[in-house]
DNA sequence: CTTTTTGCAAATGATTTGCATTAAC
DNA sequence: GTTAATGCAAATCATTTGCAAAAAG
């Protein structure tokens, strides 16, 4: 069956001039569903369970992909891996020094002292990361 | 020649109970005299012509000690090699996505409100990191 | 049919680790 | 003298690349 959220994908990508296939629509469902953020690791797990053959390098390439198609967002965190995340407004991560745990934070943030630093410079902002890092109430608690 | 910086580095190196190297003393002089952001391998290259020998695991152990002293900071601004910044006070930067380029933004962000998330998560927030991503003038330039 | 996309295997490159040696204290 | 710190070589691991086969338009 194909869901209101696959003829949007199909769209978006064929407006962009590129082609519609199962890994694609796969993977952008797998991240709806998901609705957090993840790893491409666990994002290639969970779409293999549904695509069985699904390879990593496609994964990364078609993250790439959404993200310049604005579906996802890259969020580096400091962890070893980037995190992919399908929540695209703007909105900060807390990241656990302890644990690497990555949390969503629904606070909003004014940069927009920094995004006029970066056109004063003579740049083009697009887009603003904000992160976090501390101890999370769980290494808080336990350690 | 000892300077007043390589005495305070001592200092705080005794104070939480580490020992004082050359490698640290040099590590930190590059950093001051750099006064930006760099990655671990152009430090390394940089110390190891002031002290021949000097490894990249002892720059990356040294590097995570000062950021655990407070002596630098960790940004992680997208690109593969992770920067080190000897400004510790809080600022942002810009990374540009065409040509990589990481600038400083000296820039006011307010995230008061993604801190007080964090801790209404009950997480102890520690850092903010802020990083905008766009096309630096070069890049908007060249092309 | 033509061109993009995929999967596979292998390469890359930053960072880390194990361990014997050296240097601080 | 003890113990932490270093250097070396090798390992790890996320991510990328080259290329032939498969699928989309």
């Amino acid at each position: 069956m194909t869901t209101a959220a696959d003829e949007r994908l199909a769209g978006a990508l064929r407006a962009a001039g590129h082609r519609v296939t199962s890994q694609r629509l796969v993977l952008h469902r797998v991240l709806t569903d998901l609705g957090r953020h993840a790893s491409a690791e666990e994002i290639a797990r969970e779409s293999a369970a549904r695509l069985p053959g699904l390879s990593l390098p496609t994964v990364y390439a078609t993250l790439e992909l959404f993200e310049r198609l604005g579906l996802v967002r890259r969020v580096d965190a400091g962890g070893p891996a980037a995190l992919f995340d399908p929540r695209t407004e703007s909105h900060a991560h807390f990241a656990c020094r302890c644990c690497g745990a990555v949390l969503d934070l629904d606070a909003p943030v004014d940069a927009g002292g920094a995004e006029a630093a970066a056109r004063a410079a003579g740049a083009e902002p697009a887009v603003v990361d904000v992160v976090v890092s501390g101890r999370c109430a769980a290494c808080r608690a336990g350690d």
